[in-house]
DNA sequence: CCTTGTTAGTTACAAAATCAACCATTAACA
DNA sequence: TGTTAATGGTTGATTTTGTAACTAACAAGG
């Protein structure tokens, strides 16, 4: 009764998708540490403001799952290092609007840029019905 | 020459790998954290000393791709709850040789049986193919 | 208006990860 | 040998994250 079966650590997918996370991020935080002295939350806000524009904190927060707090954070960040401005809402204060600037904008645009080549670049060891099965089953297990 | 396209934060695989990785982890790190109390980097090295045996520090290290300080405390943690026992390798006494405690074990075929049950139900969502094509691509983006 | 509850976002403090410098020991070799 | 380099592992300082408690603003009902 032992139950002594091999467990594969290797196939464990929580393990897996930590590792293959880990491994297949690293070269992508590089640049944007290199380059702007981002964090990976940072980034993130970014992305979130240069592909749907104009956000308040909480919307980048449902969609990113970021927790408040880091989102915080972040912002306040890129916010000290002019790439983003915030404005209040008049009509309700709690709010705030985050915009990217011209420079924001500008370090989007290189990011994306790279981002793209990026993927590109590991998408290539995988067919075009390996990589959709891959990106399905990524979209599934993430709840996305 | 705007290079304006849409980019997709969703797709981008670094992304989207990181948030399937925190996702699917979440339920399991419940179980290990609530249950003994362990941190990931804690259930990882018990993972590894129930799989392969007795091991060194630096072998765990080299194999999980953890960095040897992350390790050092795992392992000063799992030992001073009883979970491990260190032995200096005499001839060279650089070297400690890595057990697992019966206690140990016993924390190890537990969590084993829980993560054993955890994968399968996190693959219940895939067809056979779309699991092995899943764990490959992972493999490879994880270069292991 | 006044309480009570909710929401958006921040802050304080504890827990954890990172990075560099650090022992102790062994290896390499003049 | 004696010196220098490399290795296995630990420690301390700093940075980041996580958790909870906190403002400030709005909303709803009396």
């Amino acid at each position: 009764m032992d139950k002594n079966e091999a467990f594969e650590l290797q196939d464990f997918l929580p393990y897996l998708l930590n590792q293959a996370a880990e491994e297949s991020s690293l070269a992508f935080q590089k640049i944007y540490k290199d380059r702007y002295g981002m964090l990976r939350t940072e980034w993130r806000v970014l992305f979130h403001l240069g592909i749907y524009g104009r956000r308040t904190a909480k919307e980048i927060g449902r969609r990113s799952k970021m927790h408040k707090t880091k989102i915080s954070r972040a912002v306040a960040r890129l916010e000290e290092r002019r790439f983003l401005t915030r404005t209040r809402d008049e009509d309700d204060r709690r709010l705030e609007y985050l915009d990217l600037t011209a420079m924001g904008e500008a370090a989007y645009r290189d990011l994306r840029k790279v981002a793209t080549r990026y993927d590109a670049r590991l998408s290539t060891d995988f067919s075009d019905q390996e990589l959709s099965i891959l990106r399905n089953a990524l979209r599934k297990l993430a709840r996305m």
